[in-house]
Order: C-alpha cells, then sequence, then structure tokens
DNA sequence: TTAATAGTGTCTGTTAGACAGTATGGG
DNA sequence: CCCATACTGTCTAACAGACACTATTAA
C-alpha cells in the first residue's frame, strides 16, 4: 500500500497563569485551511527519523527547539483524514512560557487544555492522550521541571507538579523527594521575587539533568 | 512525501522454561527472505487502523487473536529497510505459551530474548524496547496475568513476575498486593498439580480484567 | 515420620504525611 | 509590632519486608 499519507504532529504545552496550555496554529493549507489545529507535517525524505522530522516542524513553526520532546505514539485510519487514509506520529514537547512568548505572538495561539475548542482530523483525541502521559509521567518523573525556566523556587515548582497531577501534595515529602533525587541546585545569592514575607530560594537544574528525564522508584 | 514504506510489526512474547520467548518467523519476501524477523506486514487500506493491520498480521501468522496486544512505538528512517525511506509501526503482544504452543510448531520460532540472533532491519532494538517497556509495567501492573494461562497459581505468578522484574520478591507483599487489585478469583476445588508437598491454589481472572490492565498507585 | 512447598500471623524497619515550630521578608 | 509565606524538626500512621509458624501433600 503506497497510498498512507504521512504525517507528524506535535502537542506543545506549557504552563501559563496556572494553566495547562497546548499550542495551536492557524492551518495554511486544505483540509481545515484556516482552522487551528496541531502544528504538524508531512515526513520528508530528508529526515532521519519522524522524531526528527517532528524537531523540523518545531523549529519551523516556532523557532526555537523544545527543551523536551517525545514521541507519544501513532495515529492513523481511513476516515481521520478526508484525503484518504493517513497515518500521523503524534509527539509531545514540553516548554516554558517564556519561551514560547514571543512565537505564541504570532502564528500559535495558546488555548488551554480545559477548554479546548472542536480540533481538525483526531487532534482532540491525540491532545487528550498527551495530556494524560504528561500527567501520568508527572507522579513519578521530573518531566514537570521541562515546563519551569532556567531558575525556579520549590514553591513554584510544586505548584506546577500539582497543576498536573490533580492534588495537593504534601510539602514536606515533596521536599523530602526533590532532594532525594538530587537534581537540583540551589543558586547562591538569587531568591525568587518575594511579595511581603520570605523570599523562597531559587533552583535550576543540574547539568546532567538538563537533557534527560529522572524518574523515582515509589512516586511522587 | 508519498513514498514512505508502511509497515507494522509485533514482538510476540511468551514465558516458556523460566524464560521470555519472542516468536520469530521466517520472511518469506525480499529484502532478508528466508531470514528469521519479527513477524509483520504492510499497512493494507482495509484495516481499520495500524492496530488492526498488526491483529490482522497476528492472525495470519499465528491462528490465535493475542489477548494482549498494545502499540509500542514507531521507527522510521531512510536507512532501516533497504526498500527505501521506510516506517514500521511496532507493537508487542503477550500470550501464555499453552497458545502458542502449536503455532510455534509450524511458522514461527520461540527464541529467548536473553539469546537473540541478529536481526534484519532494526527489529532487535524493537525487541528491546519491547522487553524493555513489558519489564517496567510488571512493577505495577496485571500485565504479566496476560502471560498465564486461564488458570494458575500464586507461585507460579509471583515467579512470572520475579523473572520479568529480575528481582526476588517478597511472598507475603506480593500476596497483600495480588489480594488489593483484588484482580484474582480462586477456582473452587481445582488445585495446581503438586509434587511431595501442599498443592496451591488455583486463582483465574476476574471476568472484568480479562480484557484490561490494573495498575498500582505504589508499584509491586 | 520426613521432606518439600503452600499459605498466614506478626514484628520491625522504612517511608510518607500531619503539625507545629522557626525564619525572613514587607508594611 | 503584624502578617504572609518559606523552610524545618519531629511525631505518627501507613506500608513493605523479614521471620517464623502452621497446613497439606507424597513417599
Amino acid at each position: 500500500m503506497g497510498e498512507v499519507i504521512c504525517t507528524v504532529d506535535v502537542v506543545l504545552l506549557t504552563i501559563e497563569q496556572e494553566q495547562l496550555m497546548v499550542a495551536l496554529s492557524e492551518r495554511e493549507h486544505v483540509p481545515f485551511a484556516g482552522r487551528l489545529a496541531l502544528p504538524g507535517g508531512y515526513v520528508h525524505a530528508q529526515d532521519a527519523s519522524v522524531f526528527d522530522a517532528a524537531m523540523r516542524v518545531m523549529r519551523a513553526k516556532t523557532g526555537f527547539t523544545p527543551p523536551y520532546l517525545e514521541q507519544l505514539a501513532t495515529f492513523s485510519g481511513p476516515q481521520r483524514d478526508p484525503r484518504g487514509w493517513s497515518l500521523s506520529v503524534a509527539h509531545y514537547a514540553l516548554v516554558p512560557f517564556e519561551m514560547i512568548g514571543p512565537a505564541a505572538a504570532g502564528r500559535l495561539s495558546l488555548v488551554p487544555v480545559a477548554a479546548l475548542p472542536e480540533l481538525p482530523f483526531d487532534h482532540g483525541q491525540i491532545v487528550s492522550e498527551a495530556v494524560a502521559r504528561l500527567r501520568s509521567k508527572s507522579h513519578y518523573s521530573s518531566l514537570p521541571c521541562f515546563l519551569a525556566g532556567d531558575v525556579f523556587t520549590l514553591p513554584q515548582l510544586q505548584r506546577m507538579y500539582e497543576l498536573l497531577m490533580g492534588e495537593a501534595l504534601n510539602k514536606v515529602s515533596f521536599r523530602r523527594k526533590m532532594g532525594e533525587m538530587d537534581m537540583l541546585e540551589a543558586v547562591e545569592g538569587a531568591f525568587g521575587a518575594a511579595g511581603a514575607h520570605r523570599p523562597a530560594q531559587l533552583y535550576r537544574l543540574k547539568e546532567a539533568y538538563r537533557a534527560r528525564v529522572m524518574t523515582l522508584e515509589r512516586g511522587l
């Protein structure tokens, strides 16, 4: 069968104002030209892999390289694309909001995943599965760190974990776990902008953990 | 790009004699005709999805429907297949050995994953990732149950978990967990074939769990 | 009876969470 | 001083693992 339409799509996720947001772009071509959909594109003969194709799409549509990109799953069937039997290798990317801000002012629109509009193809389902995967992995990995910026405070990071996991976390336990993971280092002399109270220590990921995911044996 | 070669491959796994085995089939066509490789095939226009294609391949090559089949990941690139830029949506299937026995007498060969021969394409890597996924999920899910037959004893099931996880498990804890999962039911009046010692109670999966995977919050 | 494995009751150490205290900023 | 939030020490409850004991079969 040579007539399979092969594409990649990327679910680009970020957190802004305590909300998980997905980046959508206006489609330039038929079908669904002008509609908001996941950024994606055809697999090219020049791509070294579908991962490479997803990276290329990200760079083209956002102007940056996402700190985290992973294959999600492949969605396929005769009905999902009006052009015919199609297959999309879906990926998901995580970026801090500061990074996506400029791009979002241009062709990308950030939409809360909690209030997603109807999307073309099966993009609604793809977003659901990406969010489910991120939520699931947040229980036992350092994935949420890729949504934080270069430096962040522990209260900020804990709020991100809580947001993704959908439940309140015990402060003492959370800090104990972060300590055990031995993944963060304090940024000397720098403190988070405080209100009328004690400011929080700033941290950053240790060098070794900026390119890989840390996983915990017993979660949280 | 219309020239992407779209295929599915299935890593069919079973346990025999305390060893995790993968089912390989002799390739009928070029490239690599006559070589042992993962059972697979082209995606057809009649398939409702790549999952459907994988099911069709399983039925054609084994004569049965595997109790568990899940998409693993998509492997792709210009080099992996000498025919050109190709993409394979890899799946993995779990079956009890009793089910695969007859088919294994025919076209399928069961090979221990611990002593895998060199495989064509990137099938070696695909098997590795399937095994890694199964091992990982065995820590916190009911997946190993799909490798057991209709009925089994708790010592048998524990040995399967230990085999997959690569570590000895505490008997009391294991039974406590199985109890909490509330997934098994004793088969009345039936006991495992015993030697010169007390025979073990036989169990089976409760109806509700024969078609889905149970996951544990805190592993084991 | 003995040997061998199945199954269980209970103790103990480890881990997670609750709670309350101290620390440090602004007003 | 007060308030608000950051951080920490410590007690308690929940859980997992070790151990030892009973149960049940064949020889």
